[in-house]
Formats: C-alpha cells, sequence, structure tokens
DNA sequence: GCGTGAATAT
DNA sequence: CATATTCACG
C-alpha cells in the first residue's frame, strides 16, 4: 500500500503531494527563500492545472473534483499572487501564458504544435478520445460534431463559476432517440429521474428493462421541447393535452420569460420518437384495452407516460393499424419469420406491478404461421384481419421493411 | 372526442 | 421511403 504514484515521487523530487491545501500552505510557509516557495507553488499549481484539464471533459460526471480542484487552484493562485507582489520574480511568467494561451486557441489545432504546452495537449488528446459520456440534450446534436471542442476553453475564475452553475443546473435525463435508429440494440433505459447530477452511464443489456421494479413512469422529453408552439395563432389549435410540463428544468428563472417577444419559430413540435420502450407500452396499453377498441385517450392515460399527447398516440395508433394490417400479415403468406421483432417480441409480459393481473395478459402466439392462408389467389385483398382482443401479433415490424410486394393495381 | 385521409415536414 | 405532426372532415 505504500504505492504513491509513481509521478509524485519519482519524477518530481521538489513536488511534494500534501495531504490538504492548508498543509501545503503551512509547509510553505516554512519556506524561506522567496524563490523556493515560488518554485513550489508554481509546481503544485500547474500540476492542479493540469489536472483540471483532463478532468474538465468530465466534468459532468466529476462536478466535485472540478470543484475541489478549482478551489485548490484558488488558493493556490492567491497565494501564488502574494508572493509575486513580494518580490516580482520573472518566474512565473512561464505559467501564466500557459493557461491564457489555451483559451485563446480554441481551434483544435492538433498538428499545430506549439512546443509550448505540447504535453498538456497530448493529455487532453487522451481524455478526448475517451467520450464515456452521452450528451444527447440540447436540441439536435445530430450534426453537433462541433460541440465538443469547447473544452479546450479554459478560464479562470469565470470557468469555475460557470461550471459550478452548470453542475447544479444539469439534468441526467436523457431520452434515447435524436437521430440514429435505435435498431434495438443499445438504448439506454429511461431515465429515472433522480436528483442526482450525476449521469451514471449505464450500458447494460437492453432487454430486461427495471422499468417495472421502479418506475412505471416514463419521462419523456422531447429533446427539443424548448418552445412547444404554444401559440395559439394558428388556427384552432388543438389545445391537446399538452399538460404536464414538468420536465421543465427545476429552477426556471423568469429572466428569459418574454411573452411577447416570443418567436415561436416552427409551430412544429419536434418529433416524438417512438422508442422500442414507448412503443413497448403503447401495445401493453392497447391490449389492456382490448386493441381495437381502445381510443387514443384510453391508452394514452394507460400507458402514463408524461408528456404524451393524445395526438402523437392516435398517430401512433393510427399507423399501427395500418401496418399490421396489411403488412407482414396479409399479402403474402409466406412465413412471417424474422421481422424486426421489435413489436411482438416486446409487446408482451411486462405490467407485472401494474397490477394488473388480468386477464389479457395472456401471451398470444406470436406467429400465427397456420392463418387462413386464403391470400394465395387475391393478396390484394385485404383479409379481413380482426385484430381485437387476442389477436395481438401483429408485430411492430414496420421497420422489418417487409412491405408488401403485393401489386395492388391501382 | 374519435377515426380517417391527406398534406407536410423530418 | 418511412415516420410523425397537423389539419380537415364526418
Amino acid at each position: 500500500m505504500g504505492s504513491l504514484p509513481s509521478e509524485l515521487t519519482l519524477d518530481l523530487r521538489p513536488t511534494f503531494l500534501p495531504k490538504t491545501i492548508s498543509d501545503f500552505l503551512l509547509d510553505l510557509s516554512s519556506i524561506q527563500p522567496t524563490s523556493d516557495k515560488l518554485s513550489k507553488l508554481h509546481d503544485f499549481l500547474s500540476r492542479l492545472e493540469d489536472e483540471l484539464k483532463k478532468i474538465d471533459a468530465f466534468k459532468r460526471e466529476l462536478p466535485l473534483c472540478m470543484f475541489l480542484l478549482n478551489d485548490a487552484i484558488l488558493v493556490l493562485k492567491e497565494e501564488l499572487e502574494k508572493c509575486r507582489v513580494q518580490n516580482s520574480l520573472p518566474v512565473l511568467e512561464e505559467f501564466i501564458p500557459l493557461k491564457k494561451e489555451i483559451d485563446q486557441s480554441e481551434e483544435n489545432n492538433n498538428d499545430d504544435d506549439d512546443n509550448n504546452n505540447n504535453e498538456c495537449r497530448d493529455k487532453m488528446n487522451w481524455m478526448s478520445s475517451v467520450q464515456l459520456w452521452n450528451n444527447n440534450n440540447t436540441t439536435t446534436n445530430n450534426n453537433a460534431s462541433d460541440q465538443k471542442h469547447n473544452h479546450n476553453k479554459l478560464e479562470t475564475k469565470k470557468m469555475e463559476e460557470e461550471e459550478q452553475s452548470v453542475t447544479v443546473a444539469e439534468e441526467p435525463i436523457f431520452q434515447p432517440c435524436s437521430s440514429n435508429r435505435n435498431g434495438g440494440s443499445a438504448f439506454m433505459p429511461f431515465s429515472t429521474y433522480s436528483s442526482v447530477p450525476v449521469t451514471t452511464v449505464t450500458l447494460a443489456a437492453p432487454k430486461q428493462e427495471k422499468e417495472d421494479t421502479v418506475i412505471n413512469r416514463l419521462s419523456l422529453l422531447t429533446p427539443g421541447m424548448k418552445s412547444l408552439r404554444e401559440g395559439f395563432g394558428s388556427r384552432g389549435s388543438r389545445g391537446s393535452s399538452s399538460r404536464a410540463v414538468s420536465s421543465s428544468p427545476p429552477t426556471v428563472h423568469p429572466s428569459l420569460r418574454a411573452g411577447p417577444l416570443q418567436p415561436q419559430q416552427t409551430s412544429r413540435k419536434q418529433r416524438r420518437c417512438w422508442s422500442p420502450e414507448l412503443h413497448r407500452r403503447f401495445v401493453s396499453a392497447l391490449q389492456k384495452l382490448g386493441g381495437s377498441q381502445a381510443t387514443p385517450k384510453q391508452i394514452r392515460e394507460l400507458m402514463q407516460v408524461d408528456g404524451l399527447t393524445n395526438d402523437e398516440v392516435k398517430s401512433h395508433l393510427q399507423k399501427y393499424r395500418l401496418h399490421t394490417r396489411r403488412g407482414p400479415a396479409s399479402s403474402s403468406n409466406q412465413s412471417v419469420v424474422v421481422l424486426g421483432g421489435l413489436w411482438m417480441s416486446q409487446e408482451q409480459y411486462n405490467e407485472s406491478s401494474k397490477g394488473s393481473s388480468s386477464a389479457s395478459g395472456s401471451p398470444q402466439s406470436p406467429l400465427h404461421l397456420a392463418t387462413g392462408s386464403r391470400g394465395g389467389t387475391s393478396p390484394t385483398e385485404d383479409d379481413s384481419l380482426e385484430d381485437d382482443e387476442d389477436a395481438k401479433s401483429e408485430n411492430y415490424s414496420w421497420k422489418s421493411h417487409i412491405q408488401r410486394p403485393g401489386k395492388v393495381g391501382v
């Protein structure tokens, strides 16, 4: 256990690591020659700043680290100032520019080596390459390839202030759908609204959600729902059930509140992404309500999805019916097979906690290959496919690309 | 409010 | 092209 980081003990001899900052300062005060003092001080400081740069990439994940580091740096800087005032030595000049130039050259000049701080750039490189966090907030980050280059921006006090504020205001919620179609491969579980700002990186198997165990409420945040057409300007805009805007940040400072100034831009809402989970809920609700006779409103209420509107459910239901009717099942009698499995596999079983023991729980045979298969002759005819109570085996295989090849003589 | 079709935007 | 939103009509 006596293992101290090699870099601390071996490499830099004059710079030991104190247990605490106050320790360090205490020790410092015992040093007579100011030059030594300064040297020590600045050395420590530079290392701290180095560290700060490293974790800057993870400032969201390590807010406290940032805080501590910044604090330490601040203290040391003050001390440094003091010493500097006493006898102005040019020595410090070396370090001051260090952070200064960083913020200047925020352009990512990787190749543009500044023999000066080359090394610190390296460190940042390895850091930036890691990319543990998944930031998928802030509107459309789809093309946001440039969003990350701000980690170069290092400022002294200003920065730290920003950090703190950011840390507080941050919300851990994220929803798995921006632009990439999560083909059932990797999507994170829904956000569970924990007040903890730290975003735990959970890349677990998406199959078994623990949603039932913990929460039944999905909190859906529309990615860019900053301003959902609240304007009543256009027509009889359905007040729709734009209920529950609970997703609004904890502290909604009215500073930005400008009623008349709201540009309103797009009247169109951000597309709701029907993630597998969402759809699963949808289907579950549908089943519970008895399939066909389910109305959007009922479904919506049963889904208990926060922020979901009637219209959305309606729309989805529409498409659902559409696809379930004449998608995979009708046209060719070919064994359905494959299918994304998206819909069918997930649609059943769940609601263990919802209390609904109930009857509709019975799983329906997913693949009913032995269908009437009367479609051989007239595939174009829409076979009377009644998916009522149980026949829900329809699959949400919209994605399966199984377009009905049947040539409909329009 | 609900179902549907169509226009339209992503 | 597929999907989602919105509008319009019954």
